[in-house]
DNA sequence: AGTTCAACCTGAAAGC
DNA sequence: TGCTTTCAGGTTGAAC
């Protein structure tokens, strides 16, 4: 699935393809695409027609688009204008919030493109240009409309992201060092820290050289330091080359596939040499999924935490 | 209160 | 060839 890296580069292409736009049309062709929307499917819908969208903003792996005020649909711009001036208040406002589970992608194609075979939610605007569609194999992601413009209510658990300009370094140390589990287990926990995915917790681990069952409470404030400093270098790199891409499921709003796999150290990579060590990579099961190695730069701790 | 794990889905690839 | 098993980028809610 997506992880911060490829999130942000969804939401930069929201930002260029549909921030200012009055949604239209919204039909929903599987309700478990919105079942995070309480109300149900036709709510759903009902909730976005005449509505503008006026900004694109992320949290970790979370997306959500700012809504203008309901029936102030008149002008865009105007309603542009109303909801920025109205953003000030806290907790204000609505939003359309997304998640893209392990398959989801919000593509921003001609209205007279085939339909994708796993398409569950399509969304058309006003001005009868591109629309939005949410395609999704899985189904584990989903959208909702929610309270809340700045930081959606429903995803205020959600701890800040190491790109983001309000991440608190010295609580994260303090906090990591505070849990009793293990380290990968920590950075996977998006209440601790969010937008780190299998992936990049692997490349992090590898990077600042900590194995991954090192138990939270024996890692050093340097050694924490380290691995955030790792996760950001990584995370940074990944996105400026348009994220992660191992098939088709993701891609950006263009439906364009990132370049970062190359660029992999250990994820996916069982049995290749560490570029630093030559040692092969090793695969172990974690969590039903897999973690990657290097077992001389990554050493087991004696002391092991799952 | 903090931590762990099964459950939610579809489809591709590997195994037999 | 075909059937079965395994695995995939995540989160939640409930059990411990």
């Amino acid at each position: 699935m997506p992880e911060l890296p490829e999130v942000e580069v969804v939401r930069r292409g929201l930002e260029r393809g549909v921030v200012g736009r009055v949604i239209d049309g919204v039909e929903v062709y599987h309700p478990r695409a919105v079942r995070r929307h309480a109300a149900g499917p036709d709510d759903f819908a009902a909730a976005l027609l005449g509505r503008t969208v006026t900004t694109a903003s992320r949290r970790g792996k979370y997306l959500w688009l700012g809504l203008s005020p309901q029936g102030a649909e008149a002008a865009g711009l105007e309603a542009v204008g109303a909801a920025a001036a109205g953003a000030g208040a806290a907790g204000a406002g609505e939003s359309l919030l997304g998640h893209l589970g392990m398959s989801g992608q919000l593509l921003v194609v001609p209205p007279d493109s085939p339909d994708q075979v796993h398409l569950r939610v399509r969304f058309r605007f006003g001005d009868g240009g591109r629309e939005l569609r949410f395609v999704d194999q899985r189904t584990f992601g989903g959208l909702a409309v929610v309270s809340g413009a700045d930081l959606p209510a429903s995803i205020a658990h959600i701890a800040p992201d190491p790109l983001a300009a309000d991440f608190d370094v010295e609580h994260f140390v303090d906090a990591l060092r505070r849990r009793r589990t293990g380290l990968k287990r920590a950075l996977l926990d998006q209440t601790l820290i969010s937008g780190v995915g299998n992936i990049y917790a692997d490349e992090a681990l590898w990077a600042a050289r900590l194995h991954y069952a090192r138990p939270t409470e024996t890692v050093s404030r340097a050694e924490a330091h380290r691995l955030l400093e790792a996760a950001r270098t990584v995370m940074t790199a990944a996105l400026a080359a348009g994220g992660t891409s191992f098939d088709r499921l993701y891609v950006s709003t263009e439906g364009v596939s990132g370049l970062f796999e190359r660029s992999l150290e250990v994820y996916g990579r069982e049995g290749e040499q560490c570029s630093r060590c030559a040692a092969p990579i090793r695969r172990e099961a974690f969590m039903n999924r897999s973690s990657y190695t290097c077992p001389v730069c990554q050493p087991r701790p004696r002391r092991a935490r799952w």
